[in-house]
DNA sequence: ACGAGCTACTTGGACGTCCAATCATTTTGG
DNA sequence: CCAAAATGATTGGACGTCCAAGTAGCTCGT
C-alpha cells in the first residue's frame, strides 16, 4: 500500500467519467473494469505480503511452496509447476532459485528425462509453508470484510472471465 | 499469457478442495477469490501491454500519460499522479524518466514550491495517448467477452473492495 | 527567526513478470 | 539411423512495484 491518503472521489469513476466526456461511453465500462481489477489485486496483494514478509517468503514462493506440499511426492517438474501456477517458466526458475536458496526447496534431475528437472520440498519447506497457510488464513483469507455473499459473486464472475481467457476448459462446476 | 496449454481443469477450484480437504474451509473461499483476482490482472494486462507494446508503452505510462492528457494544465505535481494512480511515488519517478527520454513528458519546476516537480505532457505525448487509447478502446476494452450485465456486477463488486480498503471515502454513485 | 518536523522527490536494492535467445535432450521422420 | 524439429530449463535484458534511506525545501511553534 503506497501509503496514500484516501481521496475523496472514486478514481476509477472519475476515469470513468472522463471516457463518457471525450465519447469513448462504449469503451468505459471495460476500461473501469480492467482498472479495477488493477487496482483490487495491488489492495489485495499488500496484505498479502505483509504477512508473509516477517516468513521471508513472497506470494509466489509461497504459491509454489504450497503447491509442492500439496503434491503427491512433494514433488514436480518445473514446467508442471509453471502450468499450475499460470505464469512464466523464467519466473519458476528464479522463484525456485530463490527457494533453494533458503533450503526450503531442492532442485532434482528426472530419473528418465533428462530435460527435466524436478523441484522438490524440503522438511524446512513444510514447515514453512505450513506457518504461512496458517497466517494468511487467519489474517487475510478469512479477514477479507466481505460478506460469504459478496465473495461468491466475485469469484463466480473472476471464474467466468479466467474460463473465457482459456486458463482451463469447461468444467464451470462453479463455487459450491 | 506464458503461453501455456490449458488446462482441463480450474486450478484455483482445485486449490479450493485442497483448503477445504486440509480442514481450512473457513479459509477457502477467500484464497481463492484473492488467487482468482491475481490471475484475473494477469489475464487482462497481457492483453491490454500485447496492443501497447507495438506502440512503446506499457499500461503504467499509459495511464500517466492519459492522466496528464485529461488534466487541466496538462501537468501534475509527481505527487498528484501518484495518488490518482495509487502507486508509490517511486513509481511515478522511474515513469516519468522513461516517458520523459522518449519526449512524451517533461519535468518542470512548481513555479512556487521548490520541493514539487511538475511533469507535463508533451505534443508528442498527446498523440500517443490518443493512439493509444484509440487502439485499446478498439481492440481491449469494448472486446471483453463479457456481457454488460458481467461487467457492471463484477465492476460493482470491485468497487466495494476498494472502497472498503480504503481507496477513497464514501461516494459510491455505483455505476450508472 | 530559527530549529524541528513535515513534505516532495529521488536513489538504490530486492523481487516479480515477461520476452527472446540459448543449450541440452528427446522425439520424429525420412 | 541420423538429421530436423520439438521440448524443458536457464540466462540476460527490460520494466514495474515496493521499501528504506537520503536530500531539499517549506512550515510552524516557541
Amino acid at each position: 500500500m503506497p501509503s496514500n491518503l484516501p481521496l475523496s472521489f472514486d478514481p476509477i469513476d472519475e476515469a470513468r467519467r472522463q471516457w463518457i466526456d471525450h465519447g469513448w461511453a462504449p469503451a468505459a465500462d471495460g476500461m473501469a473494469l480492467i482498472t479495477s481489477v488493477v487496482r483490487v489485486q495491488q489492495v489485495f496483494m499488500a496484505q498479502v505480503e505483509a504477512v508473509l514478509r516477517p516468513l521471508g517468503l513472497t506470494f509466489s514462493r509461497y504459491e509454489l511452496l504450497t503447491l509442492l506440499l500439496f503434491s503427491r511426492r512433494g514433488m514436480l517438474p518445473m514446467g508442471r509447476i509453471g502450468a499450475r501456477l499460470q505464469v512464466h517458466a523464467a519466473s519458476i526458475t528464479t522463484a525456485v532459485d530463490r527457494l533453494e536458496s533458503d533450503g526450503l526447496v531442492q532442485r532434482q534431475r528426472h530419473p528418465t528425462d533428462g530435460r527435466t528437472t524436478l523441484a522438490r520440498i524440503t522438511p524446512a519447506g513444510r514447515a514453512a509453508s505450513r506457518r504461512a497457510t496458517a497466517l494468511l488464513n487467519d489474517q487475510v483469507f478469512t479477514a477479507l470484510d466481505l460478506t460469504a455473499a459478496e465473495q461468491r459473486t466475485l469469484f463466480n464472475a473472476l471464474q467466468t472471465v479466467r474460463s473465457r481467457a482459456g486458463d482451463f476448459v469447461s468444467d464451470p462446476p462453479g463455487h459450491a
